[in-house]
DNA sequence: CTTGACCTTCCAATTATGGGAAGGTGCTGA
DNA sequence: TCAGCACCTTCCCATAATTGGAAGGTCAAG
């Protein structure tokens, strides 16, 4: 299977594919007589593996990691759990982070008129002169 | 002013002064006789501007905006109203990815049991093969 | 034999920030 | 007066993940 089926089937760019192989993501894998890389079905296993966790927000790094363990029959579920969890707190935090930089726009939406007038509370947010105090 | 004295007065490291002067965000001001740059309290309320809207999430092409709707009078409340509701939807996006994440993320570790038995829920879960269905 | 759709490698841009080298400046204390 | 230290300057490089493009090789169909 040449890399473009691979990449269709497999929800990873073809780009995206070179470039996990030149980091050593995955493995160099075979390539047929005219140089084309060659796929199969295990190869699509494992980019769809790296693609799930991907959209669940895991870093390149943290894939690293969840392969290796995903390869390894030996593993405990242990070390998964806790880079999972891990994982989560990560973005749990990140949610919160952006409720508050959404509260805080909210509330100078709330405060400008959206009108023709210069005087935006928004900007005055900004610029740190506490116009927000009446608010 | 120094550089050194604004970064801390403005919460704006040295470094990124320099950058966002780069990149012509902030105007290349004066220079003492010895070369170094001089800031006074004009700056310093711009550099804070800045720093506040990173704090919210602007891109730094957001900010030159609001940076120029900021310097000009004439400008009406709607544009900025505009640009901060966009960035607002943004970041509702955002938080309802990340909550779709963590949400999957909570359920695979739920069904993970974190011991030294080798088969895991979450690798199952991110190879594709639907060993979730039994939970 | 040409056309078009593939594939190859390599180089660069993106976004925001930081690290570090190599060198100049300036104040303070001995 | 000189040493030392903290500060400044510019310039290059690195990060994380992805994409775009150029220049060129390969292959099947028309």
């Amino acid at each position: 299977m040449q890399i473009g089926t691979a990449a269709e089937a497999s929800g990873v760019s073809a780009k995206m594919i070179r470039h996990y192989e030149a980091i050593g993501l995955i493995a160099s894998g075979a390539r047929r007589t005219n140089g084309y890389r060659d796929y199969d079905a295990r190869d699509i296993h494992e980019l769809r593996f790296i693609r799930s966790a991907r959209d669940l927000g895991f870093s390149l790094d943290e894939i690293r990691t969840l392969l290796d363990l995903w390869r390894n029959k030996d593993r405990n579920s242990r070390d998964v759990h806790h880079l999972a969890a891990e994982h989560l707190a990560d973005i749990e935090g990140k949610i919160v982070e952006l409720q508050a930089m959404a509260t805080t726009l909210r509330d100078l939406l709330e405060a400008c008129h959206a009108d023709a007038r210069p005087d935006c509370p928004i900007l005055a947010g900004l610029s740190g002169k506490t116009t927000m105090a009446g608010h």
